[in-house]
DNA sequence: AGCACGCCGACT
DNA sequence: GTCGGCGTGCTC
């Protein structure tokens, strides 16, 4: 017998798969890591396929040395799943297998940690230290309890002889670091009438959109799915993006589901997410809830998933291997026969027009579960407030109405895009703006550790006190984010707590948390944030949502730029009013023409969803059609811009082939030149949606071959960076 | 990826 | 003569 074997190395030349011998004495199932060697190495690799016969040179064909593992730690399905990937995203058959398995087990450590329980052993003993006797009788009284524990209460020697004289056993416990501990309660909700009507809409299969405007009960509705499928004996998986991973969330689900949970996402320490994975590969744990990795959960007979904010970009994998995680979802939905639910408050504009084209079933819950009203939006024109002689970061409606928080004792957010917004180092003398030596881009001033960072490559440099171009002291921060809110909104309140919460203050591991805490404690409060405060979070006393540069988002160049500004104002204005007290929003704007704002005001997702797909229509932009980028990146720019161009010279007669169906290609720089000091050149094609695969294996073809520089594939790309 | 092989220049 | 630089090619 021969094994197809694809060995763990993370190479083009390496991304096929080897023939080796199964050697008689070894159990070889299709899954299995294997010992194989590989040239005069000893190396890792995947069992992939097991054949009665070999197709190389059956005298060359090495034996398998050994198993990694005695079990196939990759799945039939996943193995399905990988081949599907790789042909849809053009990705080597070892980066996807590796997005399989948790880090810890590629590296060969597969640490467990154990713990140590103490329990009487000799029931009979007679104990002269006191500290022994202390010991004894604590035992008798709880039964067994952790030998650290004892340790700290009682001292180790007096302890430690108790075991020496086997009066004390030691027993060891495999711990599972199960990552969150709850003591909410679960209340059991009734179902409203829209929610039971969604929840009995959803068949055993197909793809299902669900949306739910903010604060419509989405969550309660999976809840109840959830369980209808596992009553039937049937697994779940539920994805939610990383940043509404939150406390609250995760301790509803624990209340209702308890151990039968598993939670994966990237706060994880490695150990405790290869514990969870391990308890969904034993069939331990029937729910998975995570951030998109959790797709690859390693779960059989799935009964339903569910991707809750659907529209979130953190779905879309923007490194590395690339892929789509509603795509992965749809294959194994497809695979296990269930449904796969997707739900948001404001959808994708392509996932709208798939329900729209009846691709989706579309379910709608259009009013909030507790019967309140939305938060009115007040859109406030800051060009009418600069030339009334304005010109801060709050208008005056926005401090009239936080004054009014204020006094009333309730709670505020405030919302800022930081994208775009972050302080640069700038010259007031000559204009020069301090830059990442090894990437293109401005280093951002990090006020807390008063350093420069690189916000690509992660670098830091020391702040600079005179301009090295013309010497001058007048060197200064530029425009500034949250900092710059919370510094005013401190002179303004100076008696009122203002926390904030942005990349910079939640990086150590549960200041998320410990951030959310405080708040929830702080009446009057204020809370000052990026995208994170802009979804999951339930405050009761929040009853008013400011906006301070809603704009900011409009102004990419990205023809997604309206969609996702439509979503984050709609997101962050559900956080108000959320219970007892009526919400309002103060939508602070530059351009008040624009008309997303008319449509958010208005909470008419579906008027702007006419809007917009006209205007993408109109404008050959997808979902009409697709936008493929192909990424060269080298450390020599000569070697990327030749590669680069003899590429681009096979990808021209491509275009020739199908002119009709390539509505642009061109080949240029990318936006930022350069990354980790590599030079990044890039083609953009757009294609029309008939033939498509066609065109992209067209198109993938002519990048083969052997390149130095290494190559990226981007199908409507996220950011064009 | 990482290791052998091979072909060039510089040196005890 | 030979040591070591790196470019090329191969690994079932």
């Amino acid at each position: 017998m021969f094994a197809n074997v694809i060995i763990d190395q993370d190479s083009k030349a390496l991304d096929k798969v080897f023939e080796y011998r199964i050697p008689n004495e070894l159990k070889i199932e299709k899954g299995m890591r294997v010992l194989v060697p590989f040239g005069t190495r000893i190396l890792q690799g995947f069992v992939v396929d097991i054949n009665e016969n070999c197709e190389y040179d059956a005298n060359k064909i090495k034996r398998i040395i050994s198993v990694v593992e005695d079990f196939a730690c990759i799945k039939p399905e996943m193995l399905d799943l990988m081949k599907f990937m790789c042909k849809k995203y053009h990705l080597r058959l070892t980066s996807v297998l590796r997005l399989f398995i948790p880090s810890q087990m590629r590296e060969g450590k597969v640490k467990e940690i154990f713990e140590k329980k103490c329990k009487i052993k000799d029931d009979e003993a007679k104990i002269r230290g006191q500290k022994q006797q202390a010991i004894y009788n604590y035992l008798k009284e709880n039964g067994e309890e952790d030998f650290s524990l004892l340790k700290e209460k009682f001292g180790y020697s007096a302890l430690n002889s108790l075991i020496q004289k086997d009066i004390v056993a030691i027993e060891k416990y495999q711990v599972k670091r199960t990552p969150y501990t709850s003591n909410v309660k679960d209340k059991k909700v009734v179902l409203n009438l829209m929610q039971q009507r969604a929840v009995e809409s959803i068949k055993n299969s197909g793809v299902y959109l669900l949306h739910g405007v903010t604060g419509s009960g989405k969550t309660e509705v999976y809840m109840n799915l959830i369980s209808k499928v596992l009553k039937e004996g049937k697994n779940a998986i539920m994805l939610v993006p990383e940043i509404s991973l939150t406390p609250q969330v995760l301790a509803s689900f624990k209340a209702r589901f308890g151990e039968s949970i598993a939670i994966l996402h990237s706060g994880l320490s490695v150990g405790e997410r290869f514990d969870e994975w391990k308890r969904i590969f034993l069939g331990e744990a029937n729910v998975v809830i995570g951030a998109r990795s959790a797709i690859f959960a390693p779960i059989e007979n799935l009964g339903i998933i569910i991707i809750d904010e659907e529209h979130e970009q953190s779905y879309n994998s923007e490194s590395n291997p690339r892929y789509e995680t509603i795509e992965v979802a749809k294959f194994r939905s497809k695979y296990n026969v269930c449904p796969l639910v997707l739900g948001s408050a404001t959808p994708s504009i392509d996932s709208y027009q798939k329900a729209v084209k009846g691709e989706y079933s579309l379910l709608e819950l259009p009013v909030r579960a507790n019967g309140r009203e939305l938060p009115k939006i007040q859109i406030i024109d800051m060009m009418m407030e600069i030339r009334t002689g304005n010109s801060g970061i709050f208008s005056k409606q926005l401090i009239a109405d936080l004054s009014d928080v204020v006094n009333r004792k309730k709670q505020a957010m405030i919302f800022i895009n930081r994208r775009g917004y972050s302080s640069f180092m700038m010259c007031r003398e000559c204009g020069y703006v301090a830059k990442c030596k090894d990437c293109d881009v401005s280093l951002v001033y990090h006020k807390e550790d008063k350093k420069l960072k690189c916000h690509y490559c992660g670098k830091q440099y020391k702040v600079l006190d005179v301009c090295p171009n013309c010497k001058s002291e007048r060197i200064k921060e530029g425009a500034v984010g949250t900092e710059r809110v919370v510094a005013e909104l401190n002179k303004l309140f100076p008696d009122v707590k203002v926390l904030r919460m942005d990349n910079d203050t939640t990086s150590k591991k549960n200041a998320h948390a410990k951030i959310l805490e405080e708040f929830k404690k702080s009446k009057p409060g204020i809370l000052v944030g990026t995208q994170m405060i802009a979804k999951g979070h339930d405050f009761e006393d929040v009853v008013l949502v400011g906006i301070v540069d809603a704009d900011q988002s409009l102004y990419q160049s990205d023809y997604r730029s309206t969609e996702r500004c439509f979503q984050l104002i709609t997101q962050v204005s559900g956080r108000a009013g959320r219970s007892k007290d009526e919400g309002k929003v103060v939508l602070q704007i530059y351009s008040p023409r624009h008309y997303t704002y008319k449509f958010v005001a208005n909470y008419d997702y579906k008027g702007f969803f006419k809007k917009e797909i006209n205007l993408r229509q109109t404008a050959n932009f997808p979902p009409f059609t697709k936008i493929i980028r192909i990424l060269f990146s080298h450390s020599d720019e000569n070697v990327v811009k030749d590669e680069l161009k003899m590429c681009y010279n096979k990808l021209l007669k491509v275009r020739e082939k199908y002119f009709d169906d390539i509505i642009y290609m061109d080949a240029m720089k990318a936006p930022l030149k350069r990354i980790q000091n590599k030079y990044r050149y890039q083609v953009i094609a757009r294609c029309k949606l008939e033939k498509i695969e066609e065109i992209e294996d067209a198109i993938y073809a002519c990048t083969e071959g052997t390149l130095k520089s290494s190559v990226f594939f981007e199908v409507n790309p996220q950011n064009m960076s």
